[in-house]
DNA sequence: AAAAACTTCCTAAATAATTAAGGAATTTTA
DNA sequence: TAAAATTCCTTAATTATTTAGGAAGTTTTT
């Protein structure tokens, strides 16, 4: 279905978001085209989910990530957690432990108060028993191995 | 530094990375020219690190995430660490615990195979202790709440 | 094996997006 | 308050993207 001119081409993106058809074809030694048509095709088909724009959080003050772990009476809440999980801007990740009914949020807040609010409001949460371990200097990559 | 009209860009490309100007400006109601001023200001600055494309790890067997917990004996090896995380592609993401000489790491694998060749490839690092757990169904955003 | 259907590629033209230039209006600094 | 700096605008030039139509190569069907 997808071929190694396809990889290249998401490879770059992974890396560029907004690397122009022009450069792309450039790359793969196709017309622009050519190019435009696989990445509409990839983009229909879902593999490209989006484009976003990484923003630096520490020019907005947010220095700490925190990750939570959530312990819950049973694991039928989980779309309410979801829900909740969805509504909490502070909470980027949620994910679901193999096998067990807790769970474990990453989230990323400004000073050490808004990690102790955003705990006691976790806890307040039905059926919820939620500890924390916080981090400091995390290096994230946007990007991962692809092939076929 | 930055005012409200760039907050409501920034917010906007945070969810649609490749928004072509013309929209943005339509938006924030200024003209074209002024809103590529202010995004290639915000881009200079480093406000925007970076755009990339989102990929459907599904869509390329990337099955489970995992977290793995990485004890060292001396808190000095911190670099050497970073410099073995940077080269290794299914860790996306390395969290240092404040205070203590322990880390996060954030792993995609395809399947437990790779996630316990991984492990003990982590394991054999000198001065490591590595532990994991594994997840599904995880939930990620893309944004984070800006303000100023 | 030949015909039909499909896919992928190309070029050229039309349309759309971006950047550059120059100047008016406003805000900040001295 | 005058000078400097910033931010905005319009218009024109440049660059990027999409559309259209058709050639070449594959795959599927008969």
């Amino acid at each position: 279905m997808l071929d190694e001119i396809d990889l290249k081409i998401l490879r770059s993106l992974q890396k560029k978001g907004r690397k122009k058809r022009n450069e792309l074809a450039e790359e793969v030694q196709l017309s622009i085209p050519s190019v435009s048509e696989r990445l509409n095709k990839m983009e229909d088909k879902g593999i490209i989910e989006g484009y976003y724009a990484k923003l630096n959080r520490k020019a907005f003050g947010y220095d700490i990530t925190a990750f939570i772990q959530v312990m819950m009476e049973s694991s039928k809440n989980y779309k309410t957690l979801i829900g909740k999980v969805e509504k909490m801007p502070q909470i980027l990740e949620c994910h679901a432990v193999l096998g067990e009914g807790s769970h474990l949020l990453k989230a990323v807040v400004k000073n050490t108060e808004a990690l102790e609010k955003l705990l006691s409001e976790i806890q307040s949460w039905p059926g919820v028993t939620a500890t924390k371990t916080t981090y400091v200097l995390s290096t994230v990559k946007e990007t991962f191995e692809i092939n076929i």
